[in-house]
DNA sequence: AACGGTCGTTCGTCAAACCGAACGAGCGGA
DNA sequence: TCCGCTCGTTCGGTTTGACGAACGACCGTT
């Protein structure tokens, strides 16, 4: 996904988060400015918005503020948001007792899809790779599942936890009746 | 968690993304210069690793490439990782039946948390909010729980999802004996 | 009030990011 | 071979982000 929105820079967000985070760890402009090692009338500007910093700037002062690089750059979200068993959109594999529900998707700023996976045994799931850099990470709620690279799968029971590249051919291969599993797809 | 590393900007890495993401779509230099609406000469020194962009250029090419931003910055990571139900690292709470299992910590550049969470009824496990931003998911595996927003919990039955925000008191309480379910944390 | 301290903003200077044009290299067709 | 085209790089000129000093505002203290 594209970051959010196609317009312009969201150089607002930026000198939002700024000030936010600045305020949040409690120090004066000054201190932070010396801290990250540029000048206070830098970040003074990009705190009022004025400005378009470079990606050294921004870095310094993410790492000041200890706060992920991304989040100065995409803004917040919120909410409460259920989804009850059985509803959400789902997508059924062909020829496959596959359904997966989408519980949570890549919103701007954030990288990862959630779903709930269940499925029968007797036929495999097979994907063909994803997108580069996809990671994804298996939690097995019920059954048992042979889950993994298609090369070296992992036999997974209640609990078992798993996370492997998307980017390479990977399975999943329910061995019991009624196998369910979260699976997180992160989008690197 | 702060930026990978305390070290500089990671223009080296921006260098290598830009270019493999722009060979990813198959354009060339010039054409993706010119969509961007940047000269092709600053995307040459930026693919040379020649440079210190602003934020208002990497945004354009980030939606040029049609790439969120922050894979811009923070470089790629690897691999399969197993936990056996039981094993890894766990967080018990005093007072309470209550283990969260930590399946996957958040490394540079991802920003979530993962974590298996089994509990027993009759106790209530009560969280304090966690820093601003912060979301949680939570998909119940067996058993079933009130969760949620301490003024609003959900009950959850297997298969049930809710997300809500980390930064307000909530709550994780297991109505039925060896209630399980995967926590989500995301850092925004 | 006068003082020392810190707060955040503003101003002039300088380095550098960005631009446009020109360049050489590589390729296919006449 | 000589065009015509596109590739990516390099070279001055212009714009602008970053710097440091100076500024007014706002406290406590004396």
């Amino acid at each position: 996904m594209a970051p959010s929105e196609s317009s312009g820079a969201p150089l607002a967000a930026i000198a939002a988060s700024l000030q936010r985070e600045r305020r949040r760890v409690g120090l004066s402009l000054a201190e932070v400015a010396r801290r990250a090692g540029i000048a206070k009338s830098t970040l003074s500007q990009l705190e009022s918005g004025t400005g378009n910093p470079s990606v050294e700037t921004l870095w310094a002062l993410s790492v000041t503020l200890d706060v992920p690089f991304a989040q100065l750059v995409e803004p917040p979200r919120p909410r409460v948001q259920v989804i009850k068993a059985g509803e959400g959109p789902t997508f059924t594999a062909e020829r496959s007792d596959y359904v997966a529900t989408l519980l949570a998707s890549c919103p701007p700023g954030a990288r990862r899809d959630v779903y709930l996976v269940s499925s029968q045994p007797g036929t495999v799931r097979a994907s063909d790779p994803h997108s580069p850099g996809l990671i994804e990470h298996v939690v097995l709620s019920t059954g048992r599942a042979l889950v993994g690279i298609t090369d070296e799968p992992v036999e997974l029971a209640p609990g078992d936890y798993v996370s492997y590249p998307g980017d390479l051919p990977h399975i999943f291969r329910a061995l019991e009746p009624d196998t369910t599993a979260v699976l997180l797809s992160e989008h690197q």
